[in-house]
RNA sequence: GUGGUUGUAGCUCAGCUGGUUAGAGCGCUGGAUUGUGGUUCCAGAGGUCGCCGGUUCGAACCCGGUCUUCCACCCCA
């Protein structure tokens, strides 16, 4: 009985054409990488359980995709934690190993264990794909490649504009012009729950702020109500409902709002800084634009904060993410190495390059010449010619069988392949080939010599 | 994890309030065309209607379960 095929959901089979536009944009990710100094590493599939429990909240927890234990694994549960039915509980009993959730946890791992071997500042990159037991929707899957930057063991704030640089290089030379580098600072969150009285809420607050263009004012403020935030502390954040203007203009109302937080006003600093450099620097197609509610991955960043948004009128949530996390490598047991990083979305930056139609033509294009069969000796000859032509770097191949030329022009067509070479008996005996263009339908015959002349 | 949605030929989809043999377009194979693709014409192949169970004289259609698709929430790239 024949079963039905199938992959499990969130999963996807990629085709040579998608293959082609993915390595499109990894490569142009890899090539600014290099360019900017970074060194590529690669990491296991799967890593200890307990390598990554606990490193992405609760939620995460969640989401980590766990690998049964081989063997016997039930029988070390005891019968009365298996009688509880306690899911999580029985899950750490029968499970040791997961599915790497993402690059950043592994990297703080491999720093930890290798840190004998490393010169730091460390400047590593990671091309992988990682999985997340979520529910798959628009742009998100279960298996999906992140493609992260990052540097451990330095402090200083010029990383954080090299980032800023390395986001425009990169989307600029996909031609992928006006999207929108969002920047915030965790600082500049403690800071403003601090002032207004709800610094042990600042995971509520922020995870609220954060929903400000989704569900708007209101909703932000019953969300924080029922958070348990006060009355009077939402309304000394008001400003931030309407925060517009240019980043100077909102560098400067934060500095006023946050001039009784030391931790804040730290905040506003390292802002300011990055953004005069990068204003004196200049960016080529990206805008850098402060944005106080970006609020993501709060769980380990502790300063700046990135978030790229596609560019206006795409429908996509965001296609790169960042941040400064000044003791990652502390839970591994490594203490006051200052690490930041940012992670391009392989496959959010494809459905947008798709949508907005801006994948060069010649990123598909597989073969450059067929070569028609019209039996064994033409055959030859066409071999000889194929060897010439590939050891010139030209995609050429024979047409397997002497088929139907009929069959074999439908091939070239259906392949898109823009040349066709045709060695017949005819030109076999006067020593020529016919080459067709097949976009023109244009033909003309020349002399086999001149074959490697002609590409 | 919560709520909703989807599933019929390789693909995109019709299929009436449940009624004989489930259709179309595209694609595929062959032919018109024994050395010329894209356009055209002719012929043909291809389906246990996601899967399991139930209701009914009778189910692609109604009901339950399950898997899958897509969407929203949570969270996130």
């Amino acid at each position: 009985m024949a079963q039905k095929p199938g992959i499990p959901k969130g999963t996807r089979d990629f085709s040579p054409a998608e293959v082609s536009k993915r390595n499109y944009i990894i490569n142009a990710i890899k090539r600014h990488f290099q360019t900017f100094g970074f060194q590529p590493i690669e990491t296991p599939s799967f890593e200890n359980l307990d390598t990554l429990m606990g490193k992405y909240g609760e939620e995460g927890d969640r989401l980590i995709f766990k690998i049964l234990n081989s063997g016997d694994y039930l029988s070390k549960v005891r019968d009365d934690l298996y009688q509880t039915k306690d899911a999580n509980k029985i899950a750490l009993k029968i499970t040791e190993k997961a599915l790497r959730y993402d690059l950043t946890v592994p990297f703080a791992r491999y720093v930890v264990m290798h840190q004998n071997d490393i010169t730091f500042p460390f400047k590593r990159y990671q091309v992988q794909p990682v999985w997340r037991a979520d529910r798959p929707q628009k742009g998100r899957f279960r298996e999906f490649y992140q493609c992260d930057a990052d540097v451990v063991g330095s402090k200083s704030l010029w990383q954080e504009v090299e980032f800023v640089q390395l986001y425009d290089a990169v989307f600029s030379s996909l031609n992928l012009d006006g999207v929108t580098i969002k920047m915030n600072n965790r600082k500049v969150l403690s800071g403003i729950a601090e002032v207004i009285g709800a610094k042990e809420k600042l995971i509520d607050f922020t995870v609220a702020l954060d929903k400000l263009d989704k569900i708007g004012e209101e909703g932000v403020k019953n969300e924080m109500l029922q958070k348990g935030i006060a009355e009077e502390a939402i309304q000394k954040v008001q400003p931030l409902f309407g925060f517009t203007g240019s980043n100077k203009e909102k560098l400067q109302q934060l500095k006023e709002l946050l001039s009784s937080s030391e931790e804040g006003t730290k905040g506003v600093e390292e802002l300011s800084f990055i953004i005069e450099a990068i204003e004196s620097l200049g960016l080529k197609s990206a805008s850098l634009d402060i944005d106080v509610t970006l609020a993501r991955g709060l769980n380990y960043y502790t300063g700046a904060i990135f978030e790229v948004a596609p560019p206006e009128g795409v429908q996509m949530g965001s296609i790169g993410g960042g941040g400064r996390y000044d003791d990652l490598t502390g839970i591994f047991g490594l203490k006051d190495v200052s690490g930041v990083g940012i992670s391009f979305g392989l496959d959010r930056i494809y459905l947008v390059l798709e949508e907005l139609n801006l994948f060069p033509e010649t990123v598909s294009k597989q073969l450059d010449v067929l070569f028609i069969n019209f039996g064994e000796k033409e055959a030859l000859q066409a071999m000889r010619a194929i060897k010439v032509l590939r050891s010139k770097g030209v995609n050429a191949e024979l047409y397997p069988d002497a088929a139907k030329m009929n069959k074999q022009m439908k091939y070239a067509n259906k392949r898109d392949i823009p040349k066709v070479i045709m060695i017949g008996e005819q030109e076999l005996n006067e020593q020529t080939f016919v080459l067709k263009d097949m976009k023109e339908g244009s033909q003309e015959t020349h002399s086999f010599d001149h074959i490697e002349n002609l590409f």
